[in-house]
DNA sequence: CTGTTAGCGCATTCAG
DNA sequence: CTGAATGCGCTAACAG
């Protein structure tokens, strides 16, 4: 009992005890355990927040928002588990797990931005989805405001003169799509450029080399060589990438013959563009980071938060 | 204790008995405390890893490696629980935290090859380095044969006929640009190309962008364009996407005017280079696996194993 | 086959 | 200020 007051309420022990607790607990380097802690239930050890992570494999620069997860749990004394699953639906073996650990909250993050069914013996405790979801509502998500994101991008590029966009955007029934459609539009509107003029392609499946390869040289073959458009509006980074490299082995310069512009800033990759890429950044930090102080001060607001795409702006436009 | 035995040992129930029980279960969806079974001590309900995971934030490509510790455990029963760290040495909370779970066994993971100083504390269970080594001998740790997947790999470039290599070296102090020179040499050897007769250049930061175009630069300037190198072996995938760019963007074609070959084997990322990079792949899972087993299977081999590097035949060379 | 006892490590409560 | 009793959820060991 001693030496658990001195760990948590040292101010009550007279100071010499506490001394000689303290020579113990060095020198058989003791640590209190922290599933005895945590199976008296009384939270003095912190609560635990447990965490799905969905598509790490695929997707992993969107590790950031685990990180952010973590670093804001721990730093108002809470811990954290993260749990990676490869599939939906989740298996019971998985949601087993999870709750085996008695979370005291939960939040389901994908790295890929979705929408998902949330099986009922999570709704039992405190939920939070990141960047994802919930195809049934009452349900509080953080997810990216692709909308406004890339309503900035497209004003700001309009802005520095560019008017005639070849857009190449994400698939068509991906859960960005639409509001990035309505992004443009508004950026385009405030421009004065009516939607129906701008070159659009969607690309029907998430793998963008062969496609936009495909387009590009589609929309260049029409044109011989000099292209009719002067940006390029890509639905994200990796597409950026694969155009990047077919315009300049055209011999096109960045931005001089066509600006570009990506989306999602690929951590470490984005700054190795040549020249480096203007981008919209996916707000992987703040969407865990929100997602759980939304769990840790136990708020209640059961429905979408849109969480800002701030733009980057580096060379290409 | 009869709900325990339905859980652990149903043979020895009842069957009548058994289904109550089980309908009891279902209907409270009840899931054993995973910290109340830690906590006897009996290791019923599985032993525990515990990973420390070093710069998850920068190279986010390898959380393969930690997915495969992940994997590798649950396979055997086994619960994991990982730790992302930001610095070393690692702060006593750090260390702390990862003893108060009282993990059976301990992987320290490095997202990037490193070497480094493993606390005292930390060596009073079980251990074993993932991708990074000990300052200090007597640790089990496994790392990536960059030896012989440099050998390797420039073997194949040299049996493809390619003879004026040009290095961009990853900088002089990291682990792996001995290893990489070693086995460059080796290749070299065997074809009759003597070392001194390869250009080669050092980063001297991790960061390739100006310094690995400053350097294509200088080499073609000598040669008004037409490079004298027809193959250029780079240090890693980033330097390689780097250098791609400026050459394409210089009119060369990839590979017929010059090839080039990277490392790393950036998932979703090297598919994406145009033409796809052949490059030299980081067994990231491999890695995570091996290491998890070695704590699973109790080995006592406290040495460096290396771990072979697959050869990714693209269309760079 | 099922139930009782006991104890894992900790912290709340109450006694000294 | 310190200690003893108690119970968290679970299961090994033993009793019925």
């Amino acid at each position: 009992m001693t030496v658990s007051r001195a760990i948590n309420t040292p101010e009550k022990l007279n100071p010499e005890t506490l001394t000689k607790v303290r020579q113990a607990i060095e020198s058989l380097s003791y640590v209190p355990s922290l599933s005895a802690r945590k199976i008296r239930g009384g939270h003095s050890s912190g609560k635990t927040i447990g965490v799905f992570a969905l598509d790490t494999a695929t997707t992993p620069f969107a590790v950031e928002m685990l990180l952010s997860v973590e670093r804001t749990a721990r730093e108002h004394g809470w811990n954290v588990f993260i749990l990676n699953v490869f599939e939906i639906p989740l298996t019971p073996q998985t949601i087993e797990l999870m709750l085996s650990h008695r979370p005291d909250g939960i939040v389901f993050s994908a790295m890929q931005l979705r929408e998902l069914e949330i099986p009922p013996a999570l709704r039992s405790k405190p939920l939070v989805l990141s960047n994802c979801m919930s195809t049934e509502p009452g349900v509080a998500c953080y997810v990216p405001d692709d909308e406004d994101g890339q309503y900035q991008a497209v004003r700001q590029a309009l802005q520095r003169g560019y008017r005639r966009p070849l857009c190449i955007n994400l698939p068509r029934h991906s859960l960005a799509w639409k509001l990035r459609q309505q992004g443009l539009s508004r950026a385009l509107a405030e421009a004065g450029i009516t939607p129906e003029s701008v070159r659009q392609y969607d690309l029907s499946t998430d793998d963008a080399y062969g496609e936009t390869i495909a387009e590009l040289e589609r929309q260049l073959r029409e044109s011989h060589g000099k292209p009719v458009f002067d940006l390029l509006v890509c639905g994200n980074d990796r597409i950026a990438l694969v155009a990047y490299q077919y315009l300049l082995s055209r011999g096109l310069r960045i931005p001089a013959d066509v600006a570009v512009l990506g989306y999602d800033n690929m951590v470490g990759i984005a700054e190795l563009f040549y020249p480096p890429l203007s981008t919209v950044q996916l707000p992987y930090y703040e969407l865990g980071r929100r997602a759980t102080q939304h769990l840790i001060e136990e708020r209640d607001e059961p429905f979408t938060h849109w969480v800002p795409c701030p733009v980057v702006d580096r060379q290409s436009w």
